[in-house]
DNA sequence: CAGTATCCGACATGATACTG
DNA sequence: CAGTATCATGTCGGATACTG
């Protein structure tokens, strides 16, 4: 166990560290990470507002992935010290910088999914 | 058995067919199908040449990504009739239309990624 | 309202041995 | 050379119940 045994997830940690393809990828991959960057392109929304807004994603997962953007620097949690609680989510700078990234992958996928499903 | 129960596998096919950001991550999504597709970008190569230049990929993952990618009709598969066997990857048009894309991805990802890090 | 905690199954990926 | 077959493992994501 204390051996020097470098585990699937650090390999994959220092790819992301060292690969913007991967660094890419981690941040838009997963599967509610792009609806999410999408809902907050519009501007910012609350926690309940997103599930609402993205169909079929449970608490867990939708959490799990603002934290994950938030810890990327793409999201900003903005919270309201109020009962009932009220909690914000708004797109960085950083995270208002991949709109053309996601617009272009979108794009190229809307032009090209009919090809292979002749 | 019988019944109308939807699967995760088929709400995420159907999800692929419908939404082109999903499709472009099944595309390019996966450990090795960047790699892959940077690889064949430069020209087509032999199996055991891919399996050389993706350093750490199993050839059991090699073919797997390499048959999926076949299937999107991004990869042409040219098999020579030979002892031994020869067999030759290739990018398909479409698969060579990926490389804007990709590299707006790489970009990003190395321009940005520093930025979390600090 | 905005989350946590817990459990679980499905799937992606890896390691290794074998084959036409 | 270019794969298959088999087994093992860990992570992702879903369902559900609970909480400050």
């Amino acid at each position: 166990m204390r051996k020097e045994e470098s585990t699937n997830a650090q390999n994959e940690a220092a790819l992301i560290r060292n690969c913007g393809m991967a660094y890419a990828l981690s941040v838009i991959g997963g599967r509610w990470k792009p609806n999410i960057l999408y809902c907050l392109l519009k501007g910012k929304m609350r926690y309940n507002e997103l599930r609402k807004a993205i169909d079929g994603v449970s608490e867990r997962m939708l959490v799990a992935q603002l934290r994950e953007l938030e810890e990327f620097g793409l999201v900003k949690r903005i919270i309201y010290p109020e009962v009932p609680p009220k909690v914000e989510y708004e797109l960085t700078e950083l995270g208002y910088s991949t709109e053309p990234m996601l617009n272009m992958m979108s794009d190229w996928g809307n032009k090209n999914r009919e090809v292979s499903l002749l």
